[in-house]
Order: C-alpha cells, then structure tokens, then sequence
DNA sequence: AACGACGCATGAAACGATTCAGGAGGGCTC
DNA sequence: GAGCCCTCCTGAATCGTTTCATGCGTCGTT
C-alpha cells in the first residue's frame, strides 16, 4: 500500500541511500552493474519517486502556473498551448489557473502557489493598477511574467502584441475599402486591450486626415451575445445613418454581431463590413468568413515561458524585458469588398 | 530572501514549534494572546507555509488533475470550469493537463502526477483499450474517474453522456423531418464516441423499419477543418445522389461543414440539414445557428470531481459509481425545415 | 615502495512542517 | 491539602529525498 521508498530500494539492492539517489540523479557517476541492481530493485517493488520530498529538499518546485483570465476563451487557450511547449521542453510542468476575471480568485490563487514555492507564474491579471499581491511574489525570489498586458513594470518581464498598432491596421483596412461610418463596439474601456485598439483606430483616422466618422458602441463584455445585442443597436438606426463596417474589440463580439445581421437579412460584406480581433480559429471557419487582427497567440505563450525560464535559471543577473509582438490584419470575406465611394 | 520557517516564527513569538503550527491548524486550542503573538510574528516576518513539507509529512497533497484530450475544444474547457467549481470549494486545487490526445504525452503526465502524489486524477484518456498505467494510479491508492468514456472499469468511477441515446436523438429528428438520405460525418471510430453516435443513429433507422438511406463518411479527426474536407466530398456527389442531411459527430465537423456548403453556394437547411453534437458555445451563434445535442458539460465535469472526493475521503468504504447523464436534442435552424417527402 | 589520483560507495545531516506523548500550572472537589 | 481534571504549551520524532564530506580500494607514476 505505502508506496516504496528510496530506502527499501536501497536494502532490496544492497546499496546504501546514496547510491540509489545517484542512479536517480547522476546515473553515470554508479558503476554499471551497481545500477543495474539499483533500476531492477525500482522496478520491482514499483518505486515512485516522492516529489514533495525531493522539492523539500531543493527548495523549489519544478512547476510553472499560467493564471489566465478565461480558460474557456480561445485565445487563452492558445496561449496556454504555447507556453505549454516551451515549459514540457524544459522538463517542468504547466499548471493552468482560471481567475475568471475574478479578483478575490487570482489572489487565492497566487497564494496557493507561493506556498507550492511554484518556478514561476505567468499571468494576465485582472486588475491592471498596482498588484502588491505580484510584487510580493516577485520579492520572494518567484519570477513573474505579464502576459498580453503592455506596460511591464520594472520588476517583471511581459509579452504583449501592440493593440494600438492592430487598431490602425483594422481601421486603415476599412478606409482603404471607402467606408465612411465606422463603429467600434467593445468594453468595458478600462481593459486595457480595449482601450488600446479603440486609440489605434481613432488615431488611423486622424493620420490620415480622413472624415470617416468613427463612433463607439460600448459593450458589458467581449461575449458573443454583447455582440449580438451592439448589432441590435446598430439596425435600430436608420439605414442612412448606419455605420458600412464595424470593428469590434475581439471576435467573439465580431460573430455575434456576424450572427445577428445575418439573421436580420443584413448582408456581410456588402451592407455592413466587420472587421474582428484575435483571429480565433471560428473566425475564419464563420460562415462569412470574419476579417480579424491576427495575434501571435501561442508565440505570445512561448514568448512568456521563455522569458520565465530564462530568469528562474539566470537568478539575479537576468535583466527584464518587454516584449512586444506585432499583430497582423487577415483579411476574409466579411471585409472584403471595396465601397463604392458615396457618402 | 530566503522565506522564514516556522523555527523563526516560533522564535521571534517567544512559543514553540509545535504552537505555532497549532495556531495554523486548531486555532482554538490555543490561547488567544498566544494566538495573536504567533499572527503578528507570521505577518511581520512574512511567513508563507511551505506546502512541499506540508505534504511529505501528510504523505498525500492537496491537489487534483484533470487530464484532457484538447484544452483547445470548448467542450473540455467547460468540463473543466465544472469540475474546478467542485474542487476549489472543497478548498483544493485543481491543475489541468493537456494530453493532446498523444498516449505518450499523457503517459508522462501520469507519471508526473504520481510522482506528485496527487490526491486524484480525472481523465478522458487517450486509448479505450485496457490501462495500465491508470490501474498503477489506482493500485498506489491515487482514485481516478473516467470523464466522459462510458464503459467504466469496475475499480473506478466514471461519468459520460449516453451517446447512443444522442445519436438516435439526431437521427429521429432529421427522420421526422422527412429526409431519406442522410450522411453521419466522424472519425476515427475508434473513438468511443464517435462509434456510439453512428450507433444510435444506426439504431433509430432500424427501430422504425425506415429504408433511410444512412451512410457514413469518416473523417480523419474531429476538427474544423476535417469538416469542410467532408462537405467537399458530398459536394462531389451529384445531387440526386447527395444527402439531404449530415449528422456531425462533433460541432467542429458541424461547422466546417456549414462553412463549407455556403460557401458553395449550398444552402442550410434548405439544400442540406445539419445537426451537430457537443452544443458548443459557438453552435448557436454561427451564421446559421446549428442544431445540436447538448450534452451536460460542466455537470459532467462537477460530478465526476464529486465521485473523486467522495472515494478520496471515503477511502475503501467507497462503491465505484457510473454515472450517466442523457443527451438533449436542441433544434436550431439549421436543420429546422420539414422536406417535403420525396425521395 | 610511497604517493596521489581516481572511481565508487557510504550514511549522517539537512529541508520545513505536523503530530503526539507528556509536562507545567491552575482551579476544582471532597 | 491531596487528588484530579483542564487548558495550554513543549520539543523530539517523523515524512523521503538530496547532498557532501568521508572512506576504501585500485591503479599509475615516480
């Protein structure tokens, strides 16, 4: 019943503790015939290695946590695959933590791993103010990497991809196709990805020194049915003051909207043009096929887990970064088709 | 640095070892001044419990995992989201662990597991044939309970969904519709799941003593992209010969599928039905929102957490359950149009 | 022949928490 | 005031691993 220790290894193999440990550790360092009897008597009485013993006994664990705001959204998703790469790779393990956009969850959380003394922590925070919870982690000697939320403080590293820069690429889009009226649909404006693309649009615009009128329709969340229920708003506008294209802050927004035009026997492209952000995997399997700001999604995870690693081995030398990728625009079918200039 | 330990807290309280980890563990018996000396010590040097020692010494940890074929499909994260509502209220942790549906990914995360000695592991495991490795897990006294596969082992639990049941709910409906030649889109069918479904359906041609003409195309896995492969091939077939209806084995099928078809200029319902199966969140909202059968997805998660803590703290005294939870049919447009009978 | 070097194996000493038998002191009863 | 119970606290023993100073041969060198 009681799993076997490294001692009865030890008898049943003639050997003493430390031999056995070698053969565990340092299997060159055992003469061949030594471990030979060593890796037979494991075999038989089926030992398993006790890994609270052995973290004890090192100090640290040799897994890493990601706390993700949604483990059920695609984008998280994905990057959790990334990282997972990366961390499997170096022989440690990923454990997934969901918050659920729940502060009082991440908190509990994060102490859970500090007692676990976890490698490290990867993690898009609910809050983006000051996080003592973060910094005291970090003090503690736990390397800590924002992910998907720009502005690192100077005692972490972060990944992020460059909202503003896929806000212009979306809307530069959409001029480009001759519309005029644009709506942005998104919210709440205090995430910060939010508010990031809505700058990068609004900021196209005015490069440009363009007309096009570009509003914005907040939404409750980034759910399918806030986009579905923003779509509802737009069609209760009359036609000549509905905005040709909309934008929409992520594309679970983006298909609801796709979902209710359609329904409501408004066509995509040619009425309404819809741009999204993400490019999750539905995006381009909708069916009108959905334009979407591209994000390096399991890059961005990779990115992270890498940077982790490289400071949980460096130690104090490490010099933190921020790293940031650059989001590229997908065109699909539910943009694609210029307007005829009219106003 | 280094985090203090409960020698110092002891000390700089003025008690010893033993009350301070009295105080952590049977607050009331100990003195309340004590009590408060012990919590200022704790707080002002810092103090966070070492949960590796905490667990040699309990011989067992905290801990549950769950293992799944795809963190990516919407159906394992739901089951997730249910499960991690059970755990995390009774105050452990759950970590997720994603197999890729690669046996040897999963083989090394079982191991981990083990070596972690985690106090259970739910898992939809990769093969159906027989496990050794998950039978070690059990004979080490680690419970597991099978999600999601139905024919449970008698030295565990298991919770699934009645597969065949879904399948014969998919194909009365599109039967009563009135179609005759109907196609059911999965694979591979050595996938418990996807051999049940075709059974069903299989089951309720015969129970009518209909001359349906069911046929089955099988795909090489269960994605997006295996769908708009099959729906090619039904687009190859002329149309007399075509299927009026497919039965999808999953909804990443279902939605490639209808990508697929409208982009061909085929339309749903009207030219092709389809039903799918999982009800996944993106089912209802695709452009032509996809009838599905809806399985219990976070029930399923919840209960089989339940039937894990429940045999973790019963211990021998525990009966292996096998809980099955039945399918519901739920009709949206895509398949919501009688055909006029006709063959 | 003496010496160092080297290869292997040893086992005691940590790591940090929990547990538990037991002790100190105070108050109660008879 | 003897005996007893209670409350509160103590500290050694324990969990299973890793590490490291040490020991013991053997071999090659001088």
């Amino acid at each position: 019943m009681a799993t076997a220790n490294i001692k009865e290894v030890a008898r049943h193999a003639g050997v003493s503790l430390g031999t056995v440990s070698n053969v565990l550790n340092r299997p060159d360092t055992v003469a061949p015939a030594t471990r030979q009897r060593v890796l037979d008597a494991i075999t038989t009485l089926g030992y398993v290695r006790n890994d609270s013993a052995r973290q004890l006994r090192a100090g640290r664990s040799r897994t890493v946590a990601i706390v993700v705001l949604d483990v059920a959204n695609p984008f998280f998703t994905d990057v959790v695959r990334g990282a997972e790469q990366v961390i499997e790779a170096a022989g440690a393990m990923l454990v997934v933590c969901n918050s659920g956009e729940d502060g009082a969850r991440e908190r509990r959380h994060l102490e859970l791993l500090e007692e676990q003394r976890v490698r490290g922590v990867l993690i898009t925070p609910v809050d983006h103010g000051p996080q003592p919870v973060l910094d005291k982690l970090i003090e503690r000697g736990i390397p800590v990497v924002l992910v998907d939320r720009g502005t690192g403080r100077a005692n972490r590293c972060s990944v992020a991809v460059d909202d503003v820069l896929g806000g212009r690429l979306a809307m530069d889009h959409l001029l480009d196709q001759g519309h005029h009226r644009i709506a942005y649909l998104g919210g709440p404006l205090t995430i910060a990805q939010v508010a990031d693309r809505h700058a990068g649009a609004a900021a196209a615009v005015q490069d440009r020194g363009s007309t096009a009128d570009l509003r914005v329709a907040v939404t409750t969340n980034l759910t399918v049915a806030a986009g579905r229920h923003a779509a509802e708003e737009l069609l209760a506008l009359p036609v000549r003051k509905r905005p040709t294209a909309v934008f929409c802050a992520n594309d679970l927004i983006a298909l609801g909207v796709l979902q209710e035009l359609t329904a409501r026997g408004v066509r995509v492209p040619s009425d309404v043009a819809i741009v999204g952000y993400d490019d999750i995997e539905f995006a381009g399997a909708a069916a009108v096929p959905l334009s979407s700001v591209r994000q390096p999604r399991d890059q961005l995870g990779r990115a992270a887990a890498e940077l982790l690693l490289e400071e949980a081995e460096s130690g104090d030398t490490h010099r933190h970064r921020h790293v940031v990728f650059q989001p590229e625009l997908v065109v699909r079918r539910s943009s694609d088709q210029p307007r005829r200039t009219r106003r």
